[in-house]
RNA sequence: CGGGGUGUAGCGCAGCCUGGUAGCGCGCCUGCCUUGGGAGCAGGAGGUCAGCAGUUCGAAUCUGCUCACCCCGACCA
């Protein structure tokens, strides 16, 4: 490919509205244009990227026995109502209606299409299991798009189901997504973690996402340095904290003080000058309908998913001001635990204080000096909080870390909930109806080359990892006049071409400058110069993005030398990829 | 959806307060010159000043409404 025919955009200042590093980086790249928020167009270098990326996920998954198919984006409405999800996906569905009149949403998912689509076609238990995936365009009326084509209204996924017999067979399933997705993104040169997700109504360790460690990550990832544990926040369990404080029994009674129009906990704690650690909120919620309390020190947020199993409820929502005071007989920022009515369950880190701050169950009045199991009960305490630095894992006890990451991968082992609500039923040997067990696992795609910019950059522009690289060479002829200099840069371009490598030949009429800048910008793994200079000494310069300097190499074998060093470093990171391969073998035997 | 901000040439910005010929840098086109890390000189093209409605002899500038985009928060199967 020649630079002048290639449509590279590049710009030199940084667009005003673009803040994330992949964001600007992409579009001073010339890769992406955006459209209108959450709405990229690539462009033809950033669409080699997005291809490279879908082509690896396309390769492994068909490695991992995955069937590609293709599903419409165009779905009924009815179809969520038949699953329950219309209620519970809400204003992230886009929506309209045919000309008929037909009410029509943009699949962000297709958990229900492709059950539509297994409920007429599989039968028997000797069907199964199988595994279907596409690479499609998924809608999402997201509120807030944000950080380039890191969250978008409209983006290109991965999405794989697994149907199975059984719970035994699904996890041969979900391991195999699941080690498909570690080929996939050690081939991509990415780095990722792999966390512990929020899961569905089977439990354990039936969810797991992969995470890109980034600043710009929306993710909050909780990890443990000895155990090896690591958990998303919505997730990440609390080790055990000792409970209760030693007794004292010189401690005097609580005191009642008057707080007058100090609602929230950041009010109260300036007011009586004490750090939001040494007080505790009393937070409502329904439980299945009924009205049930939680204490939480104040500093520290609720996780709704470990109170619903806490509580042993289906559905856990937080309780709104009018039914809080008609269950309570106390308006909002004034609850306390000394003296409640409704059942009430105590975070550890609350039952693990001396003395504690709370509301007094009585407008404009709290409590200093309480003693948590002397004046309210601590008969029903648990890890009830989100997992904050510092806290210990629940796996070593040692205190855990906080970072961000972005996540480009998810596997979930879903159950029954679509083929029960859907009837997706199989029969087995002795002909019993059963519902198909399913599993489901999402790549973000765009995401991919997003992480790849956020975790491979530096100053002068992006660093692409050879096997996303839009072109794995550059080569620059510094005097495009001179026969020498067009006859050695074709036949290197010939060589490597044939070896199957991208090859991107800078032909402009610019000054060697404005070339360099560009090549180190838009990222390309390798840069090969040749001049007049170099020609008369019989040599030509090798530069990879990585490295700080280059190194010549002589003029009558450079072709076959640079497609070799190239090539080696393929095979190098194909290495790689294995060892990383054999080394999460010996972890999981 | 709440809070904040910004819309002027492809990109980055000034002009607005105090109404009176729409500007600068980069990029783009022509020519000369130059050619190993975003050169220099000369000439040139390109804008319904986001839109609509007011005020005014006259609006990029003042007023009102609308729209779009960005950031923080809420939300995020």
């Amino acid at each position: 490919m020649r630079w002048s025919k290639a449509l590279i955009p590049t710009l030199k200042e940084n667009p005003a509205d673009a803040v994330a590093p992949s964001h600007q980086l992409l579009l001073r790249a010339g890769m992406v244009r955006q459209l209108g928020a959450g709405a990229y167009s690539y462009l033809p270098l950033g669409l080699r990227v997005l291809q490279k990326a879908t082509n690896i996920v396309r390769q492994e998954m068909d490695a991992a026995g995955a069937l590609e198919l293709l599903m419409p984006a165009l779905q009924p409405v009815d179809l969520w109502k038949e699953s329950g999800r219309y209620e519970t996906f809400g204003d992230l569905l886009m929506q309209l209606k045919t000309s008929g009149g037909t009410h029509v949403a943009l699949g962000p998912t297709h958990e229900e299409v492709i059950t539509d689509i297994v409920r007429g076609l599989i039968r028997s238990y000797k069907q199964l299991p199988v595994t279907m995936y596409q690479i499609q365009t998924k809608f999402r009326d997201e509120p807030r798009p944000r950080f380039g084509i890191l969250r978008t209204r409209e983006f290109l996924m991965k999405d794989a189901y697994s149907f199975d017999a059984n719970v035994d067979q699904l996890s041969t399933s979900y391991d195999a997504m699941y080690e498909a997705y570690c080929k996939i993104f050690d081939r991509c040169g990415i780095p990722y973690v792999i966390v512990e997700a929020e899961s569905g109504p089977i439990g354990g360790d039936s969810s797991h996402e992969f995470m890109v460690p980034s600043s710009t990550g929306e993710d909050t990832i909780i990890q443990c340095a000895s155990s090896g544990y690591a958990a998303n926040v919505e997730r990440a369990e609390v080790g055990k904290i000792d409970w209760p404080a030693p007794a004292n029994p010189d401690a005097p009674a609580y005191v009642s003080v008057s707080t007058p129009y100090k609602r929230t906990i950041a009010e109260v704690c300036k007011f009586l000058k004490i750090a939001e650690s040494a007080s505790a909120k009393l937070l409502v919620f329904l439980a299945d309908g009924n009205p049930v309390s939680v204490l939480i020190r104040g500093d520290h947020e609720a996780n709704e998913p470990k109170l619903r199993r806490a509580f042993g409820a289906k559905t856990l929502v937080a309780a709104d001001p009018d039914s809080i005071q008609k269950a309570t007989g106390v308006p909002i920022g004034f609850l306390g635990p000394v003296g409640i009515k409704i059942p009430l369950m105590v975070d550890q880190s609350v039952a693990a204080m001396p003395t504690v701050v709370v509301g007094g169950n009585e407008v404009d009045i709290h409590f200093t000096g309480v003693v948590p199991g002397r004046d309210f009960v601590l008969d029903q305490v648990g890890d009830l909080r989100n997992a904050v630095a510092g806290d210990p894992c629940p796996k070593s006890g040692a205190p855990m870390t906080v970072s961000q990451g972005i996540e480009i991968g998810h596997v979930f082992k879903l159950g029954t909930k679509y083929s029960k609500a859907m009837g997706a039923n199989y029969l087995d040997d002795k002909g019993q109806e059963i519902p198909i067990i399913m599993g489901c696992y999402g790549i973000g795609v765009n995401r991919i080359v997003a992480a790849a910019v956020e975790a491979g950059h530096d100053s002068n522009g992006i660093i692409w990892p050879l096997a996303l690289a839009p072109y794995q060479v550059a080569i620059v002829p510094l005097q495009t006049t001179n026969p020498e200099v067009v006859a050695l840069t074709d036949s290197i371009e010939k060589c490597l071409v044939e070896a199957g490598l991208d090859v991107i030949v800078d032909d402009r009429e610019a000054r060697p400058g404005v070339k360099f800048k560009d090549i180190d910008l838009i990222g390309i793994p390798l840069r090969i110069v040749i001049g007049e200079r170099g020609l008369k000494e019989g040599t030509l310069e090798v530069k990879w993005r990585t490295d700080g300097a280059a190194h010549n190499v002589p003029v009558a074998t450079a072709a076959e030398t640079i497609r070799d060093e190239v090539l080696t470093k393929q095979r190098a990171e194909a290495a790689e990829c294995e060892q990383r391969k054999i080394a999460r073998g010996v972890q999981s035997s």
